[in-house]
DNA sequence: GCCACTATATATAAACT
DNA sequence: TAGTTTATATATAGTGG
């Protein structure tokens, strides 16, 4: 990189907030601008505890999506403490009936999960013009990929769980 | 303000992006961050045409959400073109139904959003999780059914309102 | 809790690879 | 088409009102 005379950048420049017309351009920013929404999204989580989900559908009707706690956060909260066997009687009847109560509450987070669901895809298809066929599977997007590989993270984490606290197990 | 000796502000400090613990710390980044990250959202959204949808619930169990286009500016897009008073009768006569058909649709669609809003309220750690279940289903939701109800019966009293007034084209 | 301010950390537009 | 660099615009931590 030799710059002989004149900076070697001109740096980052003014730009107006309004729709890019150059097309490689708006892609270029589009990708910047879309990493840095899901850092800040993240850091907002973090820093304050609160959960955040973003979702952004490109132009190209791609979907990319972020959502904190991750599941791996949810299973910490979800998860059966590990029980051994050394324990009192009493503890452990505790445990269990807290465990009730998890799976009881889970059951009805997955029926309002299932709710959700139906709004969450009526609505991305009424919010982004999606075309009804785009909602196939022509394109599984890293988001669905993630996700699937989060779900193998969580079979796995309870399996393990179970295994080390010696429990029965569960569905 | 006077600070006679020393800087009058410390300036922008780095800091760890993991919880933090001083509440009134974490309340006023909340806030800060909140406003940014939809300041951010909203950029990404105008200046490469995607629809970004953001939504934040404090730990106070508070919802802030962002969502672009609004539901307002999808409508826009469905709502028939204005209609002027050189215009046909025929054209005219068509509009102002399809518009009444808007209005109904409208008020209908509202509610929907508002049930959408709550029912992710409500589910907030496992919405995302419920979404991966819905992407192999084709079913088609009844908010679907009545967007495409609605622009079809947009478009098809435009064309035919078109056709009998021997419009050249479309605004 | 909400604005204003300042100094500084961070994000990013362009250029270039 | 994606990653790296540079210079600069923007966000924000800490502070005071």
């Amino acid at each position: 990189m030799v710059h002989p005379r004149g900076r070697p950048s001109k740096g980052r420049q003014v730009i107006e907030i309004r729709r890019i017309e150059d097309k490689p351009r708006r892609q270029v920013t589009f990708t910047k601008r879309r990493t840095g929404l899901f850092k800040k999204a993240s850091e907002l989580s973090i820093l304050t505890g609160a959960s955040v989900a973003v979702v952004v559908f490109s132009e190209a009707k791609r979907l990319y999506a972020f959502a904190e706690p991750s599941l791996d956060a949810v299973l910490r909260c979800y998860a059966p403490a590990p029980v051994h066997d050394y324990e009192p009687e009493a503890l452990r009847r505790a445990a269990d009936e807290a465990k009730a109560e998890v799976a009881a509450e889970e059951a009805r987070l997955r029926d309002v999960a299932g709710k959700i669901t139906q709004a969450m895809a009526a609505g991305r298809r009424f919010w982004w013009e999606a075309e009804v066929d785009a909602l196939g599977e022509a394109e599984l997007p890293e988001f669905v990929r993630a996700l699937g590989k989060l779900r193998g993270a969580v079979e796995r984490r309870r399996s393990d769980a179970m295994l080390s606290a010696q429990l029965p197990k569960q569905p």
